[in-house]
DNA sequence: ATGAAAGCGCTAACAT
DNA sequence: ATGTTAGCGCTTTCAT
């Protein structure tokens, strides 16, 4: 067997160690060092607890993990990239308050690929390690099998951030991409456009859920409509893009799901000699930080730290067995940050 | 005591489960799952393996961590920003291929007034987990204390990243900046600077060192000279600093110990009708990406993520007892990023 | 007001 | 080629 560590003060300090010193058995240590000797005598709680100071005690979360069966550590499973490591920096601040810990890991997000391999020895190392739960941001839909072999059956609460997975039942925090889409409608409305038009990509549910916010919010507007789904950055629709703006009465306004389009789309329009926000106002989503130095783009905030607190306290409630029994799916409403690409009609 | 989990597959497996299942007894369990089964019939292995398997048996690593004295799990305290996060990459690049996780903290970086109380209890948290060590960027010298009253006496190893801490006698990864001021040195020389100046700020361990590197190149090369050090961004050298490029004869190339200054100086300069890099090149240290979008400095890239990888090198040696005795300080060379504010001398 | 004893899931020394 | 036993550090029932 292994070496425990050497002699300095706090080492190899059990509570055996302070019951021999205080001349008392284990279990009137544990006892009250865990805040349940209401009945032992003053002396003897001063004196175990003054044992306890001088060696630095400090007790074995192991070892009460294994009695019972909770271990104040979850398991987070995100890429640190800027936007992500403001989820996780949300997720911290509620373990904080919660003496919870995280156990943090991800799989290359950059690689194209995702390595399913490598994600599942990551939630087996997570998972003999005996997290209570798991918060997971998952990069890419392949590993949706992972969750659903390795976690569900085992009964260990999930919460998915940030990305659902189709056919994971389980938990999900994410942005109010519904709400998001709505408030865009509102707001170009409120500056006047009536003439819109969207961008967004196939295939994308967040996208989807944005268009269709929006789209319900202008059906409800008198005298308002909108061009059909076009992806500016996409070869073949580059072009029905463009031409939605030349007819007579073209949109003023374009929302476009995601900040990257909203860069594609000004590009587009300005070779083809449209001002933003002169002729047309943009207004995307997403508020990329890599952005907002080069071009004051108006995009909506999806609060990613909003996000990872929401996540980290609905696992509090699943680990701790409290909240409600259906699985939930709780969104935070993205804040609106109106830059300079937006604009009243001309 | 708490209830274990319900009733999914792999859940409450224990090798006795298996054990019992097979026939056999725990130890034969033990031992096979654990590649120490040489003697075994090759009919009980393949057995216990299937059983296991087909259970989706997934070992404890709580038990064997109080079982061996080790968790093959870091104590991780770092902030979550930009730079650092790189930091935290890096070392979760190592980590992944030695079995290692880690359990991440940091304190709240962003408050001026670091929390010794709230760290002093992040550290107690990690303790009783029984990491096998610690990898940590202190975000104050205030918080030295900390690690000498509760991770040195413990014997429990400790790598600090990116920033020393006067009296704390630990290891220590961080940036070479005696090379990075030597290399800057060299490198303004070799675009024909001879007359240069130096700013940085006071008091910094850091800044002290890329000061002594720049200078020791110029004292060796012949006509060079070097302006004694300042710091455009602190109201009374700020003055002294310009005067320097007033005189006859003024200095043609800057270097600043970091980008922030580097920045000062421009606006001082550029005030004063100075062009850079027309009529002084301007080199920082850092290479702040929040810059480079705004200002193509030139600049020295400490390189975060090889710092992390090699405080988890060194961190690996440590807790398998591999690696030198003394402690160790080592250090990554920066990369020169050269941009567009410095230039050959005209 | 305190103790004795069983047990959590596993490892490792010591048998046979 | 496999089993027996003690023990890791603690919690929890069941005594006294």
């Amino acid at each position: 067997m292994r070496r425990k560590r050497g002699q300095g003060s706090g080492e190899g300090v059990t509570m055996k160690t302070i019951a021999d010193e205080a001349g008392v058995t284990l279990t009137t240590v544990s006892r009250i060092l865990n805040g349940k000797g209401d009945n032992y005598a003053a002396a003897t709680k001063e004196k175990i607890q003054e044992i306890a100071d001088r060696h630095r005690y400090r007790p074995n979360a192991l070892v009460r993990g294994i009695q019972t069966g909770k271990t104040d550590t979850a398991g987070v499973v995100i890429p640190l990239e800027p936007y992500f490591s403001d989820i996780v920096r949300g997720i911290h601040e509620v373990f904080l308050f919660n003496e919870t810990l995280m156990m943090l890991s991800w799989n290359d997000h950059s690689k194209q690929i995702p390595n399913e391999k490598l994600e599942r020895d990551i939630l087996h190392r997570l998972i003999d390690r005996r997290v209570d739960g798991f918060i997971i941001s998952p990069s890419a839909e392949s590993l949706a099998q992972n969750y659903i072999e390795e976690i569900l059956p085992r009964n260990i609460p999930l919460v998915l951030v940030d990305r659902e997975l189709e056919g994971v039942e389980t938990d999900f925090v994410g942005s109010d991409d519904l709400n998001g889409g709505r408030r865009a409608a509102e707001y170009l409305f409120s500056l006047g456009h009536r003439n819109m038009a969207f961008a967004g990509e196939q295939d994308s549910a967040a996208s989807s859920l944005r268009e269709q916010g929006f789209r319900a919010i202008l059906s409800d507007m008198s005298a308002c409509n909108c061009g059909e789904r076009l992806d500016p950055s996409d070869e073949e629709e580059a072009e029905g893009f463009l031409e939605q703006f030349r007819g007579k009465n073209p949109p003023t306004a374009l929302f476009c799901s995601t900040d990257d389009l909203a860069v594609s789309a000004m590009n587009v329009l300005s070779l083809a000699g449209l001002k933003v926000p002169g002729d047309v106002s943009i207004l995307g989503f997403g508020n990329a930080a890599w952005l907002q130095q080069e071009l004051p783009l108006s995009s909506f905030d999806p609060d990613p730290m909003a996000m990872g607190r929401m996540a980290a306290r609905l696992y509090i409630e699943r680990v701790n067995g409290t909240g409600p029994k259906q699985l939930q799916q709780r969104r935070v409403p993205p804040t609106l940050q109106a830059r300079s690409t937006t604009a009243p009609r001309s």
